[in-house]
This record gives structure tokens, C-alpha cells and sequence, in this order.
DNA sequence: AATAGTTTTGCAAATGTTTTCATTTTTGAC
DNA sequence: GTCAAAAATGAAAACATTTGCAAAACTATT
């Protein structure tokens, strides 16, 4: 405790320490019963006595892992990701790594260049959401055969292990769902479809199931807006403003959804009883919403935690990750959707 | 593109694909001022055709830094977290450095355990949340010097350099604008006290404002509830069951405004011409709310960004963390707080 | 007390870079 | 065409570890 030597604190300074050489030290902490538990004791206390702290730096260019893994979001800002990173980010932990983590927003070339930045780093594994990435991209995780999984959406065709929901699925979930309940004038509310895979087959399988019972979504009532509560207030008060209304809105996502209902409820209109409204994702906040929100559950926390497991696993087996997992999503109907009357 | 060797991708390789020395290489990268134009073109091309990717470990043991930034938070899931992550992630990599992520739970041993791992990977800098840590995470920062921040709470007397807002003002100010209105029975809905000094400084900052204008909190009319709108729901249905209940509820955060507004729709109780209720961060969504949400903008983003500054300035100038600053937080009056009458 | 076997330890090479210093090459002036 | 100065390059040491192999130190058996 003394002055433990601001100048250096490094394998061979325990050493000397603990009078032993460099090597023993190393095996002490990698192979601790391959050292006489006297010597490891002697070495513990020049370890603290020193504050040593194992370089991993060092370590990694022996080829020994790095103990980090990959994790490059579009944001987190969005509840959504901010559930999916908290539980692949625990899973990971319990699994004895840590994640660098990164946000490209919403830019492709961005994600590459971090992409790259991660591979300098060594990273052991990486982890991407969606499937839509750029070839630079794709082509480099494959040249470094880096063990990768593609979180969020599952395609039996995409170029790496995915492990999510069917977002087109979810789409059909809901819009069956709406559609079943006799609406014929469906307006949409989604974020903007370009390079957001999510989105574009979550609005291609709203169609679909709409189509499928005759409904087609006029075009301008297919609206396009950013993330967030305030720009769908203000997209659903545009709408209602026109002489002729939808009776539902079908929303890509929860947080736009909270936006239209905020947006007709301010505007005196009633949900479901004027409107019916409905999100996809069923984020955190959802159930508790009053009326509770219909929508569809994407299971973010199962996601991120079997993403994790896929990635670590293929990790420390050294065997090519794993095939994927399809995460089922689920119609889940509260409150804010009833049948059509007139 | 022909094969590009999957056996290895180092500097030698890339020094003997283009026929020169691997210092010349290096230096190429680094200074690259200090090489002929054409051999640096011979380099790049070399590297394109291997696949080359530098390795940060094997640079980072000669002294050079890794560029990572460790962020330790309790939690991302709270949107409050989520906003001050990507913040600081935003402008740390802006400045060139990628963070190493890490989640606590709450658990300030958890917080040691992996405060120490990341000084095992070198990060460069480090930014926990808070004011309140363990004695040992304090003395592994002092003693491996670590260039550190703790962000989101101001106070002049903390050990390590912060970033942050003053929570006791935030609950200050919240107290004096609900005892201004005339409100004299007043109940509070806080998160767990214990272990979260956030928490327990805007608590300590309501009471003395409400005990300024004389205004003392019935014990049982002082909540503490896990920190989710259901939970806070649920407390609020509980507290308005009772025969007799306050007209007004301080909440500790928004995420519990919300859900005790919500508790309060959900009975038929009207916000706020029955109760006024207010919170105390200012997330994001609150400002949409329906009603707006009467709440202390603790500025989350401009915390995150500023921390940002901070610790990398402290780290390329290889200098001292420089003094913290306090941001001050505001009181924004929206719709869910009214003057008391009977 | 000698031997064989086992356990523990140390030596030295290896890992992928950077950097200092020395050497070679180029440039420009005469 | 020579020479000095400047620019570009290379050789080797250094960084903090791990590891294969050999040496040393114990144990147990006779």
C-alpha cells in the first residue's frame, strides 16, 4: 500500500515482487493449477501490493480472444434498441465478454467504417441489426471470417446467421387484424422505408393482409415520418384535418403510434372509438399506455439474449456460427382497436 | 481479390507484398508524410489485396492508446440512460474514440468488477454515472491514474471530476412550484433510495422546498417503487383507493409520472383538475404526453456530449480531467400541474 | 540413499506493432 | 560529375505477454 510505484506495474515488476519469473506469473492467472498454491499466494499479494492490473492488450496478440464483441446499432435512442442492447449487453457480460458498442444512424457507410474500426480493435464476434448492409460491409466480415450474427430480423436467405422476428409477418399480423375488424380506410403512419429493411417488410406485409380482404391503402393516406412521438402527432394531425378520414392507422412502430393517439386525443377525437390505432413492436410503456396499445410483440429482450448466445457460443467453440433463430412475433390486442361501426 | 491468403494478414505481409520494409509500412500509416507518394501507393494497393487490418492491440502495448472510452451505467433501458449513451457515444466517436459498454444493474460491486476489466483492455478514459461508488472503484481510478468523469450529477466535492446537473435543485425546484400552487397535501413516488444518490439528492431537494412553505410529506403518502410505469401504476391505484388521497404527486422521474397519470386515467381521475402530478427529467416523449408533462429538464444529451468533451480532451492532452461543470437543470411547466382549489 | 516419476519453475522464442538510429537514395547546387 | 544536404528506407530493439521445452525441485519407492 505504501508508494505501489506509480512507474510501472507490469508482468515482470510482479515478478521481481513475488521472486519468481515472468512465466510463472502468467500461469498463475491462466493456469493457476499448474502453480504451487504457496507461489500463488506470494504472487496474489505482489499483485496487490503493485495494483497490477493483466494487460489484455498484451494478451490478444498471441491470438488468445479478446473478450470483446461487436455491437453496432442505428441508435439507442429508440426504446426499442435500447431493450435489445440491455439484454444482449447482460447476456454477453454473463458470458464473461464485453461489447464495444457503436451507432451508425441509419448509415450504411458509416456502419462499415465502424465495422472496420471494430476489427482493428480485434473484436471477437460482431453483431449487426437487420439484414440490410452494405456489400463493403458483408465482404469484409466474411474476409476476416468474423463470427457474426445479423439481430432483429430472420431471413432464411440472408447472408449470415440472423436471429429476430418476421417483420413481414408482423405487418400481416396486424393488418389481418385491422382488416378483420371491417376497417376499409386504413391510413398508414411509418418510419422511412429506405434502407430500413425492418420497416419496408413490415409496410409490405401490412399490404399484403389488407389486400388480401380487398383493402388497399390509398396513397395519400401512406404516410412517411421520423422516429419520434412528435413528428407523428403532428403527421396525425395533418390527416385529420382533411375533410375525409381513415377510420384506423396502422403504425411501423409503437413510439409512432403513442404520437397519433397523443395526436387525436389532444384533438378531442377518442381511441378506438372514433379511430382505431395500432403500433408493431410492443416496447416498454405499451401495455401501461391508457387505452393499451394494440400491437404486435417483437420479443427485443429474447432476441438480444439469443443473439448473444449464438455469437458467444460460435466464439469459443471456433465453429462457424450456428444456424438462426426465427423469434415468432405475436398480435397482441389491448385497447386501442375495435370493430369498424358507422 | 485472387485469394487472399486466409493464413495471416500482418505488417510483414503486407511489407513483402509490396516489397518493402514492414517500418516503412508502419510508417505509412502513421506518418504518412514521411514516405515517397509512390511507395505509399505500392502499400495501399498491397494492403487491398491481403485484406489487411491494422491491429490495435499490438500498437496499443507500445504506450500508444487504444482509443476506447469505458461507460459503465446502471442501466439502458431507461430512456433517460439510453438519451445520455448515445450522446456521449455520439460525441466520443466523433472525436475518434469507440466506447466499451457496460451495465451495472444498480449493483455497485458489479460496477467495480467491471471498472476493472476495462482497465484490463487499456481503455483510455473512463465515465461512470453518478457520485456514489465503491470505495475500491474509486481507488483503482486514483491509482492507475485513469483520466475518469462521473456524469449526470454535479457537486463540488466529489471526488472525481463531473459532468451533470444538480439533482437537489431539480427536486428543489419541482417542490417550490407544486407548494406555489397551493397544493399542501402532497405525496411522492420515488425509485428506490438506496445505492442511487440521483434519487436520494432530489428527494432531499422536494422535501426541503415543500418544508420551506411549511408543507411536511406524510410518511405514508412517500412511495418508493421499482423504477416502471407499471409499478408506478400500480402504486398510484393503491394510493388512490385509500379513503382519503393528496392532490398532488411528486414524482421522482418521468417514467413514474407517466405511469401514475396513467393509474389516474385509468380511474377515471382527471390530470390535472383532480391531482396535479409532475416529474422530473424531461425524457423524451414527455413534452408530447397527453397531457404535457409538467417536469425539471435534467438535459441529458448536453450531459452526455459534454462528458464527451471532457474526458477526451483530458486524454489526447495527457493532462488532469479538467474542472466539471454543472448544468443546470430547468423547471418546465406543461399541463399536468394546476393551482389547488377546493 | 539412490532412483524414477512427478510436479513446479525458468529460459527463450514468439506475437504484431512502433520507433530510434543508421544507412541508402535522391535532389540540387556548383 | 561531384558533393553536401535532404529525403526515404531499413535493421533492430522495444512493448507486455504466453508457451514449448528443458531444468530443477520435490515425492515416493525401493
Amino acid at each position: 500500500m505504501s508508494d505501489n510505484m506509480r512507474k510501472k506495474a507490469d508482468i515482470i515488476a510482479v515478478a521481481k515482487a513475488a521472486r519468481v519469473s515472468p512465466s510463472t506469473v502468467s500461469r498463475s492467472f491462466n493456469h493457476p493449477e499448474l502453480v504451487k498454491a504457496n507461489t500463488r499466494k506470494k504472487i496474489d499479494s505482489a499483485v496487490r501490493r503493485l495494483g497490477y492490473i493483466r494487460n489484455r492488450a498484451a494478451q490478444t496478440i498471441h491470438g488468445i480472444r479478446s473478450g470483446t464483441i461487436g455491437l453496432i446499432v442505428p441508435t439507442i435512442d429508440h426504446t426499442i434498441f435500447a431493450e435489445l442492447v440491455q439484454s444482449f449487453s447482460d447476456a454477453v457480460e454473463e458470458l464473461g465478454f464485453t461489447i464495444l458498442l457503436a451507432t451508425h444512424g441509419y448509415n450504411l457507410d458509416r456502419e462499415y467504417a465502424l465495422t472496420r474500426k471494430m476489427l482493428e480493435h480485434r473484436v471477437d464476434g460482431m453483431a449487426l441489426i437487420g439484414i440490410e448492409h452494405s456489400e463493403d460491409t458483408y465482404g469484409l466480415l466474411a474476409q476476416q471470417s468474423m463470427p457474426s450474427v445479423l439481430l432483429w430480423n430472420y431471413s432464411d436467405d440472408a447472408p449470415l446467421t440472423c436471429v429476430g422476428s418476421d417483420n413481414f409477418e408482423a405487418g400481416r399480423l396486424i393488418g389481418a387484424h385491422v382488416a378483420g375488424l371491417g376497417h376499409r380506410d386504413v391510413a398508414t403512419l411509418f418510419p422511412p422505408l429506405a434502407g430500413n429493411d425492418r420497416a419496408q417488410l413490415r409496410f409490405d406485409g401490412v399490404r399484403q393482409a389488407l389486400n388480401a380482404e380487398g383493402v388497399r391503402i390509398r396513397e395519400d393516406w401512406a404516410f412517411e415520418t421520423p422516429y419520434s412521438v412528435a413528428a407523428a402527432k403532428k403527421a396525425i394531425e395533418a390527416l385529420i384535418s382533411a375533410q375525409e378520414h381513415p377510420t384506423s392507422v396502422i403504425c411501423g412502430n409503437d413510439v409512432l403510434a403513442w404520437g397519433a393517439i397523443y395526436g387525436l386525443m389532444k384533438n378531442g377525437l377518442s381511441v378506438p372509438d372514433d379511430l382505431t390505432v395500432t403500433g408493431i413492436g410492443d416496447f416498454k410503456g405499451s401495455k401501461e399506455f391508457e387505452p393499451g396499445l394494440t400491437t404486435v410483440r417483437i420479443p427485443a429482450r429474447q432476441i438480444g439474449a439469443q443473439g448473444a448466445k449464438r455469437i458467444v457460443e460460435a466464439i469459443v467453440s471456433d465453429m462457424p456460427v450456428a444456424a438462426g433463430d426465427l423469434i415468432a412475433p405475436e398480435l397482441i390486442v389491448r385497447a386501442t382497436s375495435a370493430r369498424f361501426r358507422r
